[in-house]
DNA sequence: GTGAAAGCGCTAACAG
DNA sequence: CTGTTAGCGCTTTCAC
């Protein structure tokens, strides 16, 4: 007999077993035709050699990899990492494998695309980085789903589900107002995401609508990090260069919490006494004691279900449906960098 | 001619190109004999067919996926974040696609293990889990290196690459020894990992040989996490179950700033000046101003890359050595929650 | 229910 | 340098 060593395949194990190599097959697959005792002895006969069926072998017949490739952008944000932990939650209990890409944010995702069609995946869900057009046909031609996640493609045929970004920007308008703020600094993040564009949009837009002029509304580029937050709140205002205004809206929770740092740690500006903060996104790290931040809340739980949804794992063939855009809502997270209207 | 729908395969583009499909995998495998004019006839024919290559096919015969696996535990603690994203850069650097897994905390990794074996991984990295002596065993045989990261399994033959946490440990009791502390509270982390008992070892040993009593030395479980941090800290000390100690040392960053945060938020204990706080990791956060956290750094880049090498992608066929264990130094990185001494 | 045989898309000798 | 020919390990008709 052939020692444990080097590959055993279904056919060592066929040979074990005194059986086909199809019955070991079959053996493998949920709900083929076989029986009970043959199945037995089989699986006893795999046990017996390590047997361990090899999936990118079957694969290559049955044109399913179980494999999905998740894009990343920015895991310095901990939003996305908790995005993440939910996908692999979610995917691996469903048996399906992960295959990790991260690709800088607000570039083109063409190559790491490119790179995860040749292993077939059964779909993509993309957290980052643009998606061109002609990857979008790609993928469509070749039946793989993609789906983008909290971000959209004008104009483009692929799904994806988002919270509303828009929506959220004039919630924390509305809140700011309500809490007496009449002049404002914000955040802005990436520049090409349209997330960063629509919570922005919304958030000035309704400023403007209630009144407050456009020179009150003072736009800083924050680079969706921690220390562009913190740099340019330091920038901003340190100097003197602009009056500190009665709020300041993070564009998500990490560039709002660089800011809080850079405010009390170096100005020694108080929150919210002096100066109000909003956040977006409601990660773990914007309830702690430090910060309290009073956010919009990204329900992750619930747009990543959304996102597995669309992927459609369980209809491979199904042709894919076109440009389906789910939008969630958020809502505020009341804490204590914007002190809370009574009335609510 | 088959318009650019469904799976394009090599030998369609060798159709079109007019040359036998093995030119056109020869077009696209590096340093394999092809002359230019053809290689370039051929991948013009590719591109005007958005033919790419599937690797899970040539994986078949050449035996190499080009993939690894990356099992991970705790996503809370950033710094499995940080290692997760070295690895990622690294790994994608090379052109290896990363399987991605995790695994709760402390639990038998085998049957994440079983299945990324299905996928002919090329290597295994464990950053979590227990590594059970059978599958070091399957893995063995089946000449696919498995790489412990930070971690160890006694009398095991699988390699690894941890930080010397037991010196580290003695390193953080000798900084809070030399700022004057006698008393102390340690917050231990996952009862089952290694990484937390040397750390905890280290810090002990150091300390009862420069003869404090073990009754000064309080253990407490924070479970790792930071709200296994702050809610050990609330339980020990807030009731007064047992009078505040000199300093506090944080198996992890992450339990430490939860201690710091139920120590200041709850209790309005000052530090250092009410007592001193020590942490393992030097995760970004801990540099942050709310913490500015004195802690025992580990080097991640420099424990990633020498895991990839353990890992020797680039020496398939060769024999797995046995059980190298590699140990990188940390060092103090001294910020504002032990006071330094002056002679330092 | 079960075995034989024909591939899945690619790489790797092997001749030329 | 290039085409031909066998497989890689598995799934899947197709008869029995």
């Amino acid at each position: 007999m052939k020692p444990l060593s080097g590959r055993v395949t279904s056919l060592d194990v066929a040979a074990l077993a005194g059986v086909s190599q199809s019955a070991v097959s079959r053996a493998f697959t949920e709900g083929s035709s076989i029986s009970e005792a043959k199945r037995k002895a089989i699986l006893d006969a795999a046990l017996k050699l390590n047997y361990v069926p090899n999936s990118i072998a079957s694969s290559l017949t049955t044109r399913r990899t179980n494999m999905v490739a998740v894009i990343l952008g920015n895991l310095d944000n901990p939003f996305y990492v908790q995005v993440l932990k939910a996908l692999i939650t979610r995917l691996q209990a469903r048996g399906v494998q992960i295959l990790t890409f991260t690709v800088k944010n607000g570039s083109n995702s063409d190559d790491a695309l490119m790179r995860v069609l040749r292993y077939q995946v059964d779909g993509i869900i993309l957290t980052s980085a643009q998606l061109s057009t002609r990857m979008t046909g790609i993928c469509h031609d070749r039946g793989i789903p993609i789906v983008l996640f909290n971000r959209y493609i004008p104009g483009s045929s692929a799904s994806g589900v988002r919270c509303d970004n828009a929506a959220g920007g004039r919630l924390m308008a509305e809140a700011l107002l309500g809490a007496g703020a009449r002049s404002f600094a914000l955040l802005k993040g990436d520049p090409n995401g349209t997330t960063s564009q629509d919570r922005q949009r919304g958030f000035t837009d309704c400023l403007l609508e209630r009144g407050i002029p456009p020179a009150d509304i003072l736009e800083l580029e924050g680079q969706s990090t921690y220390d562009g937050g913190h740099a340019a709140t330091l920038r901003a205002f340190l100097d003197e260069r602009h009056p500190i205004p009665d709020a300041i809206f993070g564009i998500n929770d990490i560039m709002a919490m660089g800011a809080m740092d850079a405010l009390r740690g170096e100005m020694g500006v108080k929150i919210p006494a002096d100066l109000m903060v909003g956040g977006f996104d409601n990660i773990d790290e914007a309830d702690r004691w430090p910060y309290r931040l009073t956010t919009v809340r990204q329900p992750v739980d619930e747009m990543t279900e959304e996102a597995l949804n669309l992927l459609d794992l369980d209809n491979p063939g199904a042709a894919i449906q076109p440009g389906i855009d789910i939008k969630v809502p958020g809502r505020i997270v009341w804490r204590s960098t914007i002190p809370r209207p009574v009335d609510l």
